[in-house]
RNA sequence: GCCGCUUUAGCUCAGUUGGUAGAGCAAAGGACUGAAAAUCCUUGUGUCCCUGGUUCGAUUCCUGGAGGCGGCA
């Protein structure tokens, strides 16, 4: 019934979304398929699936589905381009808001944690990247060690040092150069605690036992190369594809790089590199997942259990 | 068949001049202030191959045996 869907949508002022969050493999695509197909769009939260040429290591909804239901933030970006979360947040806020004007619902779904945090939270207030300086940052810390990076760190912003961990260079070096470039400690940007209240957000997040998981990512990895994972990395080289491009951090990716400097460049060994880094992926995602205070959990075969969340926060499910 | 080397944590290997042991990787848990599929933190009881012997005490030394690797036949 689209009038009343409409009607809902007239009466209240804030746009809802339903974040849709689940680690690598948990079955979030064929729920959407079955849920998602009629009054929604979706939003990508997954920071790999913005790139361009990345589909089969990225495990990238097919074109099939991405033309039964509209897409947003896919193939977004060249894979040497930069992408961040900063970026996410406004691109979705952007999307979330056009796809509630033409009366359907967003639905944001992926793996990356970090992306459906800020977006929940807010977008940090810190500057985003300033290139330059981080690149400055990395020569000192480079000449000079990283007990100097958190020595100097410990210093200029001693709040900071103490919660970031000395070994953390990555941290570190985002910290130093938060002040190099502002000359403001990172510690003196405010960090929000309380959810935006300028969206309503319905949070779900999909849970599976354990080993059925690394099964699960056991089997899609076989199925990645049956579809030419590794003809879609030969097409990346051919393209110039370095490590340090942002996208060549992706699993699945990186792992070919890493095979190369060893010398070892055998499939199967590769293969279980990606297996084993997926694994160690989820459990991360999941820990991160299991931090959002406002999420309700459902195994991803619930669907009844989802719809009727759905429907109580006024999101009617047409199948 | 003979000679040499080797057998220690799930894997690769340190080590104990004799007082029952520790790194890396893996695994489990956790963190997460514009790079986050990133980055980092915490967690190590294991018949130290088996069998005798020496010794207050052996994974460590000695005898015998078994497995592995290499060389000579």
């Amino acid at each position: 019934m689209p009038s009343t869907t409409r009607l809902n949508i007239q009466n209240q002022k804030r746009p809802k979304a339903v974040l849709l969050f689940g680690p690598t493999a948990v079955g979030k695509t064929a729920l959407t398929e079955c849920l998602f197909s009629k009054g929604f769009e979706i939003v990508n939260a997954d920071s790999v699936q913005v790139y361009r040429g990345l589909d089969i290591g990225s495990a990238k909804p097919s074109l099939s589905l991405q033309r039964l239901i509209p897409h947003h933030l896919i193939d977004i970006r060249d894979p040497w381009e930069d992408y961040t979360v900063g970026d996410f947040v406004s691109d979705a806020d952007d999307a979330i808001s056009s796809i509630s004007s033409r009366g359907n619902t967003a639905l944001i779904t992926g793996g990356t944690a970090y992306y459906f945090k800020h977006l929940l939270y807010g977008a940090p207030k810190t500057p985003k990247a300033d290139i330059a300086v981080r690149s400055f940052v990395e020569k000192e810390i480079e000449a000079k060690g990283r007990e100097w990076a958190w020595e100097y760190l410990s210093e200029i912003d001693p709040l900071s040092s103490k919660r970031i961990n000395r070994n953390d260079v990555y941290r570190v070096s985002r910290a130093l150069e938060v002040y190099l470039s502002t000359g403001r400690p990172l510690s003196s940007f405010e960090l929000s605690r309380e959810e935006r209240d300028d969206i309503d957000f319905i949070v779900i997040g999909l849970r599976r036992d354990r080993r059925e998981l690394e099964e699960r990512i056991r089997a899609r990895v076989d199925i990645m190369f049956e579809e030419g994972l590794y003809d879609e990395m030969k097409r990346l080289m051919r393209m110039g594809a370095l490590p340090s491009w942002p996208a060549m951090e992706g699993i699945g990716y990186r792992e070919f790089f890493d095979a190369i400097e060893c010398g070892e460049c055998n499939i199967s060994t590769i293969k279980e590199d990606i297996i084993r880094s997926s694994v160690r992926y989820a459990k991360r995602q999941m820990t991160f997942f299991s931090s959002f205070s406002s999420a309700h959990f459902f195994h991803p075969y619930d669907t009844e259990g989802i719809a009727g969340l759905l429907e109580s926060r006024g999101i009617p499910i047409r199948r």
